[in-house]
RNA sequence: GUGGGCGUAGCUCAGCUGGUAGAGCACUCGGUUGUGGUCCGAGAUGUCGCGGGUUCGAGCCCCGUCGUUCACC
């Protein structure tokens, strides 16, 4: 089964054995992703301290950038010049871009606080900010930003940021939505939901201007962004909502899911909106990366991931390895002149010792994130590709049981 | 030689008019999920230069001594 619109298509490629989980393929102007796939984040147009060159030898199909950020620096004309975000930073695969949608938390209510995952052990001052301390406001109509490079304001609405992800011209846009946290009341939930659904047909009408005005351009997908944190019936009545909605004659090419998403309920919250939304339509799970939460995103029937956990916890030396996850400054690896991860194919692995990462990261050398993050991405891409294989040859979950019951076994012990 | 200052955690230093010690960095270990190259959290560390004395009690007061530094001869 296919969707096709202009340059973008999704087909299902596997057989619908299990669940929701599927595999698939996505493609695009600038080349096919095969699904599920995981696709690192590289917000300013760089994944932090990699080249685009290493993360195509990694295995990386796609690169996710930030509106907000490109907005901010360099700002969407001089990507516009430039060709494009893949011309302009030497990427010829296929890209994404967020919305900024992201930013109305991680700016608002989220900035400087913690975002996640377990509401009940924090107290409201440390997960929501301050009016005052905030660098994002939202009202019904947009967000004004406080711009976190120097101090000037910025407006953002639908409109602005379609046209702003125009110019950018990825292959795939995300609506312009708001992110909550699951520490909002649910009345500020649906408050929010409301603006998202409205803000995702006010982004329909937009893209379709744009998209006519620069048919010259390669076509770009835009995907709507399914809100409604822990409540069923709001991830329901969005899905329901942004799956059929349709405006100006067009439609979502795909759909992402958002908010901060708890760990224990991400399975359900996940399973709730993919049986609700069109099945053809690819599904991108927004900021999850964490291996036990890949697995769970996979059989709930997501195809594409971003995160920034893989490269974040790369750059203060923690990767990962089948047995877990450890943390390679440790004084144990000072003279340990093994691979990070002796069954590891990644460039990191075939040429570095743990010892020589131990050295980088303790003296504080620019190549230890390098190298760190090569093999963290390696090794994330490579384990959603090892579940699509699994997908098709139809032993997705004794693979799952395989990898997490030796992963998972380390953090079991958690007594050092 | 004389006079003064200073010797407290690996480093730089706080310790009010005496109540057996703290901070930052470093160190050890966690954490980070649509990225503000960060940030957050936890932990370990001392014969308070040395020896006497006064006191119920001294890192703080007194004497001596060693080291260091400054000023003056």
């Amino acid at each position: 089964m296919t969707n096709t619109a202009p340059g973008f298509s999704f087909a299902i490629e596997s057989a619908p054995e299990t669940g929701l989980a599927r595999a698939g393929r996505i493609t695009t102007p600038h080349g096919e992703i095969a699904t599920p796939a995981f696709i690192p984040v590289g917000t300013k147009a760089t994944v932090k301290s990699v080249l685009p060159e290493a993360m195509a030898d990694l295995g990386a199909q796609a690169l996710l950038a930030n509106a907000y950020h490109l907005y901010l620096q360099p700002g969407p004309d001089i990507l516009d010049e430039a060709g494009g975000l893949g011309k302009f930073m030497n990427w010829d695969k296929p890209t994404f871009t967020d919305s900024g949608g992201f930013q109305v938390l991680s700016l608002g209510v989220g900035f400087k606080k913690v975002l996640a995952m377990d509401a009940t052990t924090f107290r409201s001052d440390q997960v929501i900010a301050g009016n005052k301390d905030r660098l994002a406001h939202v009202d019904d109509d947009g967000v004004t930003f406080k711009s976190h490079l120097n101090g000037s304001f910025h407006r953002f609405t639908a409109e602005i940021s379609m046209q702003i992800q125009h110019k950018i011209g990825a292959d795939v846009m995300f609506a312009f939505d708001e992110c909550t946290t699951l520490h909002n009341t649910r009345p500020y939930q649906e408050l929010a939901m409301k603006r998202t659904h409205e803000w995702a047909i006010r982004c329909l009408d937009e893209h379709q201007r744009l998209t006519l005005e620069r048919s010259q351009k390669p076509y770009q997908a835009l995907y709507g962004v399914i809100q409604g944190a822990q409540y069923e019936d709001l991830r329901r009545e969005a899905a329901l909502d942004l799956g059929s909605m349709s405006s100006s004659g067009i439609s979502f090419d795909g759909f992402g899911i958002g908010g901060a998403l708890d760990k224990a309920s991400l399975g359900t919250i996940v399973g709730w909106v993919n049986e609700t939304l069109p099945q053809e339509k690819p599904k991108h799970l927004l900021g999850i990366g964490a291996p036990e939460d890949l697995f769970v995103g996979v059989e709930n029937g997501i195809d594409t991931f971003d995160c920034v956990l893989a490269s974040r916890i790369a750059r203060s030396s923690a990767v990962y390895i089948n047995d877990g996850r450890i943390n390679i400054s440790n004084a144990s690896y000072i003279r340990d002149f093994n691979p990070i991860d002796s069954e590891c194919d990644c460039y990191t692995c075939r040429n570095y010792t743990r010892a020589y990462l131990c050295h980088l990261f303790r003296g504080k050398e620019i190549v230890a994130a390098t190298l760190a993050t090569i093999h963290n991405e390696r090794f994330i891409v490579r384990l959603v590709d090892q579940m699509r294989a699994h997908l098709i040859a139809g032993t997705f979950h004794e693979f799952k049981a395989d990898f997490l019951g030796r992963y998972l076994h380390r953090s079991g012990q958690a007594s050092n």
